[in-house]
DNA sequence: GACTTTGTCGGACGAGTGTCCTACACATTT
DNA sequence: AAATGTGTAGGACACTCGTCCGACAAAGTC
């Protein structure tokens, strides 16, 4: 097999066990017995588990800025391209409830392990981060493009969150259509006055 | 010194660890030494690792009762004490732009390493949800008090998150406003239609 | 055919892990 | 003074970890 291929399947197999099982919970071994290669040969592909972590981050970069393009290109209305994000918490509902969110849980792990990739895995959210924020300030909120920006990023990791420890999909149903309900209060064209955002039971 | 108290004192040297470093990152060894005792000696005062994880969950089990109490002995208006919980994330700020929430963090680890006590953690969620919820039902909001109860919970959950991620007070303060201004917005006296309510900038 | 490169294998390494045991200092009781 | 019980110390244990090495097979190059 190409050094190639073998290196970006090892990276795809470390993304998945990153996900589900932690950074640090994942050994060289776990990693081998998935790509059912020998431990010792990951020497030659990997130094050091911190690359394999970078290579992850990177292609979890280049996997978001892909999902990110073709939502743009789905849709001409910023408010339907940033429906397109808030629903992967129901695309993704099943795995969100076993592991919740990749970025959120990632970003919480290095942080409390003072891991030197914390920032570079911060990175994840900052992509998400400008693309919601233009998204807003072409539906004419430039003013506070950012700030709404960060208000659906908080959402989407809390529903997550308490997705995971609750494992209620009748939850996350509910909040992201309150979501969806808030953007839509948010174009500048809609009332100033809005019906009350409640979450139903 | 008595074997209770420095049982006591293991179980909040972990207890502070766990929330710091994660539960798998923190070993014997780790506790020990915030104790100054033989690494040893801990099998005298807990057999398992996981025995001291289920002391330290009943401790916080405690400690966020008694927390619970103080709020609702501390004001006699169900929103007022709602936001003693919101504020919580103004109060302890600093700690969790390093470390996030110590349950949501918490429950996030025990669900990928699949662990026996992740329900037990949950408890301590279901605590502040309930509590939450009570306090909803007593402004006047019985029918769907756990819906209002799981928003202001998911809420504060994402607030932590991408608070631990960006390092950004200002984002947290701005949240906490708009949170307090949502939560006026629920009593049931309130008008039908309210402010639209948005992060300021 | 000889030689180099590429990718893989099995295993060794030192360190660190959770777990567990024995020995001992000290206080209390008999 | 002797015996008992409590809490601590140090280290052994079997194991896993990330890291790294030397050997080797297959492919390509001269």
């Amino acid at each position: 097999m190409s050094a190639e291929s073998t290196r970006q399947q090892i990276i795809e197999a470390a993304d998945r066990l990153f996900y589900e099982q932690g950074f640090e919970a994942t050994s060289f071994a776990d990693i081998a017995a998935a790509v059912q290669l020998s431990r010792g040969n990951f020497y030659y592909h990997f130094k050091t588990k911190d690359d394999i972590l970078q290579a992850v981050i990177a292609l979890r970069l280049t996997n978001t800025g892909r999902m990110l393009e073709a939502w743009e290109a789905g849709a001409d209305d910023p408010a339907e391209r940033i429906r397109s994000f808030i629903h992967i918490l129901i695309m993704n509902q099943a795995k969100i409830m076993l592991y919740g969110c990749p970025v959120g849980t990632l970003c919480n792990e290095l942080s409390k392990l003072d891991h030197a990739a914390k920032e570079d895995a911060t990175k994840l959210f900052t992509l998400f981060r400008g693309w919601l924020a233009r998204q807003f300030a072409a539906l004419g909120r430039e003013a506070d493009a950012d700030a709404l920006a960060m208000h659906v990023l908080m959402r989407s990791q809390g529903v997550a969150t308490l997705a995971t420890a609750f494992h209620d999909d009748v939850f996350i149903q509910r909040e992201v259509e309150d979501m969806c309900a808030w953007l839509e209060a948010q174009r500048p064209g809609a009332s100033r006055l809005q019906p009350v955002s409640v979450p139903q039971s």
